[in-house]
DNA sequence: ATTAGCACTCTCAAACTATGAGTGCCAAAA
DNA sequence: TTTTGGCACTCATAGTTTGAGAGTGCTAAT
């Protein structure tokens, strides 16, 4: 049954827009479908058995369930483009940054601002960039600060005490084997590499190189947490007033990057992912939804970005965005 | 009248706690002064008469007037220091902190659950702060990558793009150079150490060191903003369901830096600065009370850090608690 | 200066309409 | 078989009414 289809579409349009339940008479008159209220009515009724919709009690209209949204999101299935202006608009706006924090800064800004719900981005990925250089700096009372360059612009930097004073020159010694072996790897891959480092050198200056080398693992390896950044979180208390009670919970998960990495990690077969309502596993978030993507380049994806708001948000919009968005942002991270 | 000032303590008291309006009997009963629910009523006149409490409506008890609250803090001469558990748990919260970013998230939580308020910390400025090392890293296709490392331990880098490539030995030439001549040089000094090392400079090298220190100077100089880091939103969706109409407008602003700068920034001759109400000058935030200090050495403030939330918020221990995170926080910091 | 007592005021919550939006179903029409 | 007009029915919501209680201000007595 097509008109089914068109109904619940209509329904959806409605509900975003208005927020409020939709009645079989609204849609017959906003929506040129060529048939009455009391068809309409009839497919209503089909829909709410079918479970697509719901009446929150007996006089109100209807609105839809999550399995609706999600007939309503796979319909969808291609991405309407956003426009020139809006297009010229991202990038402009993205060009202008002067460094990692920036882009990523800026990138939920730019991602909350269209879709008006709350924009999370993910830093590219520690495990799927490589070195670009690695830096040793000597500071005084035989500290060494230890700094990392990733091909994506990220800057890490960690501070070792090592056993005895290094001058200039066998700190320039030591920067220059640790490039030679790990510019240009993979973070995964340098674990691997520095492996039998210490063993090549001469004893008196084994020692500080192992403090070093174990220093620059742990900066690489053992930060299991990965960094994000969000913004928005304003535009939760525009929604309607409704949800305001749904509003701290959402709230909350948003100041744990945990709870967050596992709302974007969670992955379709598909690129853009779209989880709603209770599709995604964490229980106090069932009245939300989330658009996520990744990001890179075609063939290596970095990290992931999205957007999470209320399950009534505009689907075709912010998924737009969303895709616009990252494309921007891979393209400029991947060419540094 | 000296009793008159433990009223007005003891309403403070009262409606801190409960959040509603409190009334003379209340007082009577519950504080211990040794009057009669009268007499305390005939003081609540005088009270609101000189504009310390104000009644919501004729038959509810009083609330604090943005005057009272002051009146109150200003009483509050003496903080009252944590307990000893606290402040070793701040302690080892805080030393856990691997580098710069981390104190400074770490500092924020902290305070947002120590006040369940809304946490604001800024960053040490860059103003106040030295260059502990200047780094260049050549990179492909005529780039350099220039690293600031201040003595607070925050790293900035930039890319800039010379006229002709420069090799591994002119690099650590122009590095040597710069670090000799700003190494411990405060941040605001670096431009006129710099002016004329051009001018010292073989022809051929004038370029592109001019493109380098431009850079340089841009990094340090030229970023008015200064970084900030929030935590604790979700604080605010927990005060009273009355105020959540109040919270838009903050929340908005708090995703507004330069609007957090200048909260912050409005001290007091004394050091630990409290702001009730109007007496902020954002106008949105009257109904906000911010509660900020410097942190850095006893003889300079690197930056300053502090809480805001609505103006009934329990001063006394807001006050504590930003106090001691700021003495830990600084002590942490300039350590290095 | 303090207190007890009392009249007075007003908010808030509970109880009670009544209005109307929206449905479901039936019988007729297409 | 599908669509449509009509109509009875349901129920949430908004508006009104009412009563109770909290709190005050004032006065006269201590």
């Amino acid at each position: 049954m097509d008109r089914r289809l068109s109904v619940l579409r209509a329904i959806v349009d409605e509900f975003v827009r208005s927020g409020e339940p939709v009645g079989s008479k609204a849609i017959a008159t906003k929506h040129v479908l060529g048939v009455s209220s009391a068809t309409i009515r009839n497919d209503m009724a089909a829909l709410e058995d079918e479970g697509y919709i719901t009446a929150p009690h007996t006089s109100a209209g209807r609105i839809p369930t999550d399995k609706g949204y999600r007939l309503f999101v796979d319909q969808l299935s291609s991405v309407k483009p956003l426009s020139i202006a809006e297009r010229s608009a991202i990038e402009t706006f993205l060009n202008q940054a002067v460094d990692l924090d920036d882009i990523m800064v800026r990138t939920t800004k730019l991602l909350a601002q269209l879709t008006q719900q709350v924009a999370v981005v993910q830093y590219p990925s520690l495990q799927l960039t490589s070195v670009r250089h690695v830096e040793l700096v000597g500071l005084p009372n035989r500290k060494v600060m230890v700094v990392v360059i990733s091909d994506t612009g990220r800057v890490e930097q960690r501070i070792t005490e090592v056993a005895h004073e290094m001058g200039e020159v066998s700190l320039d010694e030591l920067r220059q084997k640790l490039n030679g072996l790990i510019a240009g790897a993979l973070f995964v891959d340098v674990p691997t590499k520095l492996g039998d480092l210490a063993k090549s050198l001469p004893a008196e200056q084994r020692a500080n190189a192992v403090a070093i080398v174990a220093c620059l693992l742990e900066t690489l390896v053992e930060r299991p947490e990965e960094k994000i950044v969000v913004s928005g979180t304003s535009n939760i208390a525009k929604m309607g007033q409704e949800q305001i009670r749904t509003l701290a919970p959402l709230l909350e998960a948003l100041e744990e990057n945990v709870v967050l990495l596992k709302l974007l990690g969670e992955v379709n077969s598909d690129n853009l992912t779209v989880k709603i309502g209770h599709e995604n596993s964490i229980a106090q978030l069932s009245d939300a939804a989330v658009v996520s993507t990744n990001y890179g380049t075609q063939s290596q994806a970095i990290a992931r970005l999205g957007v999470v708001g209320s399950t009534h948000m505009n689907y075709e919009n912010n998924m737009a965005a969303v895709a616009a968005v990252a494309s921007y942002v891979g393209r400029i991270v991947t060419e540094g």
